[in-house]
RNA sequence: UCCCUGGUAGCUCAAUGGCAGAGCAACCGGCUGUUAACCGGUGGGUUGUAGGUUCGAAUCCUACCCAGGGAGCCA
């Protein structure tokens, strides 16, 4: 007999199928069991009637507990009262394996509680379609750079050394020295686009900081962009028009699990080219009206964030901040040298910074200089000095951070729930 | 690292300084259309840990541990 996902039983109506999955839930009047079965494609109710299964089977109900796994066989049938529209009128119903007491009850859990059965929790209505979600925003962000020739360049993951030297890095032993895990790949992506043109990366980066808010992870998942001949205004040109894709793409091809999620879709739809762009000049203007003590030259905080992007229905641009609070390859603008080409793209709804990037340096003796003057270790960064003294070209790139792409456009009040296992201070398990 | 809040049954939570309880889950029984089904019954506790105050502490005090929320930093 043929075995059908869920997700398409509507192509079998009338006709006797087996449906294999996990018993979700289960109800029981007697001489009629309801059981619940997920298949991970999907819900569907199989209505056992006593009589109309073997014997066996239908005492076999009985011993079924929650999330067992078994295979149901059974009619499909459009049913009004079905949540999905269809159900299953049961004809045999064979269990595989009876689950033990299971820890995740249909009531309400607290957080840490969940966080600890991760690996089950995954298996919930809700955590199960962020994960599509999740997948379908990163094979749109893919799909999006690959139409537009970019190449897929892997950064290594294990470096020499710190990339943008400030923050924290997770030190690793390799063999008689010290290794560290990745920040970012951006460094490694500028020779590559000096090599192919237009090139991203796509993979895990780490951040050893003590951050412990609903915006941090220590290990998270970036897409970085990197190309040559580009500049600050076709840096922020291709990042509107990635994030426009992205997200009605999750529109199209996901709206039912945006509706699991309980996402107000409506602000969604209206995320098109252009996007609003402010100078940093501009931001402080706006915080200074909105009440906020605020000096210029200083970086802005959660809130300050939260307040600039409320006052645009889109995601915002905040380019050229000041050239001492961003890394040292980004370049200054010519006109004026205190503030650099730099733009971060601000979510709305108050989900925060989702991409940074800007023009890089291509001056060498600037670079150099600056390298010098962020007391960086001159010798680990001589081959990216090498990119400047070989042909040397005005480049741009930016850094997207998927968990809070998937925040946002889920509309998830913590990034925790946007990867599978998240690595948050003081939590590595499961 | 700092600030705030919390930790009681497997889970979610109650309990004026005075007998530690409910709902759900589990187990037993009932019900032929249930939608987090419902109804009846049973079992289930070192109140985070260690001290202290008190006739008496889940409750008050001190320290520590753990968690949640926020700040800083960032994607």
């Amino acid at each position: 007999m043929q075995s059908v996902d869920i997700s398409h039983v509507a192509e079998h109506v009338g006709e006797e199928v087996k449906v294999r999955g996990w018993l979700y839930n289960k109800r029981s009047s007697g001489s009629v069991v309801f059981l619940i079965v997920r298949d991970g494609t999907g819900f569907i109710q199989a209505v056992v009637a006593k009589g109309e299964v073997p014997d066996e089977d239908f005492e076999a109900c009985d011993r079924l507990t929650q999330e067992s796994s078994l295979a149901v066989r059974g009619i499909i049938k459009a049913d009004k009262r079905a949540p999905g529209g269809y159900e299953l009128t049961a004809t045999g119903v064979l269990p595989l394996h009876i689950a033990e007491e299971y820890p995740i009850s249909l009531k309400k859990h607290g957080v840490d509680f969940l966080m600890d059965q991760r690996h089950l929790w995954l298996r919930t209505p809700r955590q199960a379609a962020i994960l599509r979600i999740r997948h379908e925003i990163i094979r749109s962000i893919r799909d999006f750079l690959d139409e537009q020739e970019f190449v897929l360049v892997d950064a290594p993951i294990l470096t020499p050394s710190a990339c943008e030297g400030t923050t924290t890095l997770f030190a690793t032993e390799y063999f008689d020295s010290t290794a560290y895990l990745s920040q970012s790949g951006q460094l490694y992506m500028e020779a590559a686009a000096m090599a192919l043109g237009k090139v991203y990366c796509f993979g895990p980066a780490f951040r050893a900081e003590k951050s412990k808010t609903r915006r941090h992870l220590t290990e998270f998942w970036m897409v970085e962009p990197e190309m040559a001949w580009v500049d600050l205004d076709g840096n922020m040109k291709l990042q509107e028009e990635l994030i426009s894709y992205v997200v009605q793409r999750v529109l199209e091809e996901r709206r039912n699990d945006l509706i699991t999620v309980e996402r107000d879709t409506g602000r969604l739809a209206n995320i098109k080219p252009p996007f609003p762009r402010i100078s940093y000049d501009e931001a402080v203007e706006i915080l200074i009206k909105n009440g906020v003590e605020f000096e210029w030259g200083n970086d802005f905080g959660g809130g300050d964030e939260t307040i600039l992007a409320e006052q645009f229905e889109l995601p915002v641009f905040v380019h050229r901040y000041p050239t001492d609070i961003k890394a040292f390859y980004m370049k200054p603008d010519p006109k004026r040298p205190e503030v650099c080409l730099s733009a971060d793209l601000l979510a709305p709804e108050g989900y925060g910074e989702i991409i940074g990037g800007g023009q890089r340096i291509d001056d060498p003796e600037l670079l150099s200089l600056r390298i010098r003057e962020h007391d960086l270790p001159e010798e680990a960064y001589a081959w990216y000095m090498d990119l400047r003294k070989f042909g040397s070209v005005p480049h741009s790139g930016f850094g997207l951070g998927i968990e809070r792409a998937v925040a946002w456009i889920c509309g998830l009040d913590h990034i925790r729930e946007t990867i599978p296992f998240p690595r948050l201070l003081n939590r590595i398990y499961p």
